[in-house]
DNA sequence: CGCCTGACCACGT
DNA sequence: CACGTGGCCAGGC
């Protein structure tokens, strides 16, 4: 995949604020490559930084990536919830997954 | 080069 | 809100 990518979607996965979530398409986007969903999913997948907030990145609907039973799923309820964000039923409540970035950064 | 798979997404029912 | 469908893009074989 490309390198260039790669880092511009890092860079877009920890300009996220704390305490808040943004889809993958949307992170995707904010990196420069609309419509790469995907590729962020699998950038994030064999992502090896610990520093990297990659628990605030859900899917569109707000849901988290992995089924339920699956250790990463606990594991990114746990840290959202540590961060202030609602979580329920496996997906984030009370701000929906961000349809901007720069709405969140930038705020309303 | 073709085929299958996946931390996805939008849309209609 | 839950499900099913079709589309898109990269990787691995």
């Amino acid at each position: 995949m490309d390198e260039g990518a790669r880092q511009r979607i890092l860079a877009a996965v920890r300009a996220i604020p704390a305490g808040t979530v943004a889809g993958y398409g949307e992170v995707a986007r904010r990196a420069g490559l609309p419509g790469r969903a995907r590729l962020a999913a699998r950038v994030l997948a064999g992502n090896d930084d610990p520093g990297l907030p990659w628990h605030r990145v859900v899917r569109a609907d707000g849901s988290i990536a992995f089924p339920p039973g699956d250790p990463w799923h606990g594991e990114q309820c746990q840290r959202l919830r540590a961060e202030g964000v609602v979580v329920q039923g496996g997906r984030v409540r009370g701000q929906r997954a961000a349809a901007s970035l720069d709405e969140q950064i930038w705020g309303p």
